[in-house]
DNA sequence: TCAAAAGTGTTATCCTTACACCCATGT
DNA sequence: ACATGGGTGTAAGGATAACACTTTTGA
């Protein structure tokens, strides 16, 4: 009652493109001047927006003049630049000062939309397409595991447990052995015990993006954590032992980097039980198109025939009739998405590797 | 901007008490003077909550003296009263009269928390636990399928979905037809072009329990949808064929069994692939006591063996050595929860019956 | 001794996984 | 002809679902 309340509708807005996953951004800044990508936004308007999805796409369809498809409410988060009220020194003023900024509280709805793939970039407005995994390197397991996890993320965090293993978060529950072992599938009983020890990964979760993410930062290996005032750019206490210097992703603006996540996430594990990938292929597309694009968003290989079997099985897709012809090889048949299927079976899906 | 913007923290609080799922309530009074249970909650005040959940916490345990374990973000909604701004006609004045709830906007965040059996309601408070079924006697298939479906459920939406079979919700982006078959499993390719013929149930999915609400609510046979001012009492407009005049299920408060339905859906699905039941069990339980807390919560009866077999394999739980010396039967044998499963397995649950 | 609830064995069937192999096109 | 990607067959092992059956207690 006593402080201004502001509710921002965040999107993730996400295509795909021939084994490229895309987010849409748009260039943003800093208090203290920093640019960085952001995800489009706008203030909830209760007085014109009927319900929020009805803000979201409001906002969304004025600032990037696309029809949002498939649209999906992810996340409220109210810790929006969350530690940001611990630090004591101010930033160069501009803009919105700090008193301002103290009286004012952000809360940000974040949400999922999939369009389908972009000609391009947008040319006469500041938007651009973004390949994910520029913000999540780690994420990306298509060609086995990504080095940057054994070079530097791994140990890091290891550094990070050891340093106090059995602090718990009151908000998880769990403490830093127990997250760290859940978040990045690592293994081994007296895994934090054993000192030197480097961490292995022995079952990799794809969707466990959040809570990889929510870690590093407060590990202080992303930039965000910097930002948000939670670790000291040069040497205070909470600074984890082997800090790497190299930024771990590129950061986003605020929280966004971490709706993204939890966009991710969400997508990541919704593939398995509802046809939502076809939201984002266009109506005619081979298998290999189909198998590509659930590869690219879940950042794993599947086997082909297995996969094949499985679309089949499920009855998700029925052949069109035409081929394709060109791509090299033989020619590919092109389906469609048989839209029925929602109505024959509870929970249609792509069931990739269910466990490891 | 321009309004003020109040952020609501509302809770299903859940129990299970020996085939009974609970949920617990607290009587409130609509702006007409109409007493209906509602759920827990408070605003959101950002000054002193720093983050939406420890708000909830906060509110709850306050007013309920209980301690929360598990507690989990449901969703957020923005269309509190939903339809009431669209209402010409002023209710009785009492404390918040028109003119200041037409400024007042109301965004409300729903929880769902779990907590152990409780021994009783407190009898000191006003807070009561119920039988949650009594909201949705639809949903409880424990002993096959609920008579109030094909004596009054099913026509009245069939009605419903006659009168204009092809009209689309904005929001979902399906006609009435294909809501209706896929929130209630109802199969016929033509059903709704046969006339007089009662639609069957052939495929319950448990987990829709916030779609079956909606289509209710919208159909208007729910009383929340006559208080919300989007049907007449008599005879209006929308109103559909058959409206029965006992009421589907006891009403709550303004949105709240709406969020009861979203907390009973994720509670269903997340049952199969989280070890959330054991939020809600003893420390020491039988493989029956599990199994009718499965049960319970889904509404559906599963097979005996078959879901020990699975238990078993899931390796969710390990015998704690002693038994239970009561019953009438033979002595069971109690188990504890094995914590360490969630770091063995990536997705650890209680896999009943996937698909029909 | 009987009811009641706990707990076990066994089968046919389906699904998953991982092989190796064939097909149709462009160059 | 051969490289490239499209597309198929088959068999071993494991998971499922539905049977009927035995065991241990209290009354």
């Amino acid at each position: 009652m006593p402080d201004a309340l502001s509710l921002g509708l965040h999107a993730a807005v996400v295509a795909v493109d021939t084994g490229t996953p895309l987010v849409l951004t748009v260039p943003g800044q800093l208090p203290d001047g920093t640019v960085r990508p952001g995800l489009p936004f706008g203030p909830f308007q209760p007085a014109t927006h009927r319900t929020l999805e009805m803000g979201l796409r409001q906002w969304v369809e004025t600032q990037t003049e696309l029809q949002l498809g498939y649209v999906e409410q992810l996340y409220t988060f109210g810790d929006f630049g969350r530690f940001r009220q611990a630090e004591p020194k101010k930033q160069t003023a501009d803009g919105a000062g700090s008193s301002s900024l103290s009286a004012q509280h952000f809360v940000s709805v974040g949400y999922l939309a999939l369009v389908r793939t972009p000609s391009d970039d947008p040319a006469q407005s500041v938007l651009r397409w973004k390949n994910w995994y520029q913000f999540f390197p780690w994420e990306d397991w298509r060609n086995g595991q990504p080095a940057i996890l054994d070079d530097i993320i791994l140990p890091a965090l290891a550094g990070w447990v050891q340093a106090q293993p059995d602090k718990v978060s009151s908000s998880k529950g769990l403490n830093r052995v127990a997250r760290f072992r859940l978040a990045f599938g690592c293994d081994g009983p007296g895994m934090a015990s054993e000192k030197n020890r480097m961490p292995t990964i022995t079952s990799w979760d794809e969707e466990r993006v959040l809570e990889r993410y929510e870690l590093m930062y407060e590990a202080g290996l992303v930039a965000e954590a910097i930002t948000d005032g939670r670790i000291m750019p040069s040497n205070s206490s909470p600074q984890p032992s082997s800090t790497p210097q190299a930024p771990l992703g590129e950061a986003m603006l605020y929280d966004h980097r971490r709706i993204l996540a939890t966009a991710i996430a969400r997508l990541r594990g919704k593939l398995k039980y509802r046809p939502v990938v076809f939201e984002l292929l266009p109506d005619a597309f081979t298998l290999t198109q189909l198998q590509q694009t659930v590869e690219t968003l879940s950042g794993r290989s599947v086997h082909k025939q297995n996969f094949r079997r499985m679309v089949e099985k499920a009855n998700l897709v029925e052949p069109t009739g035409t081929t394709a012809s060109e791509t090299g090889g033989r020619p590919a048949a092109y389906f469609r998405f048989r839209r029925s299927v929602t109505l024959e079976r509870p929970r249609p899906g792509l069931r990739i590797a269910p466990r490891v």
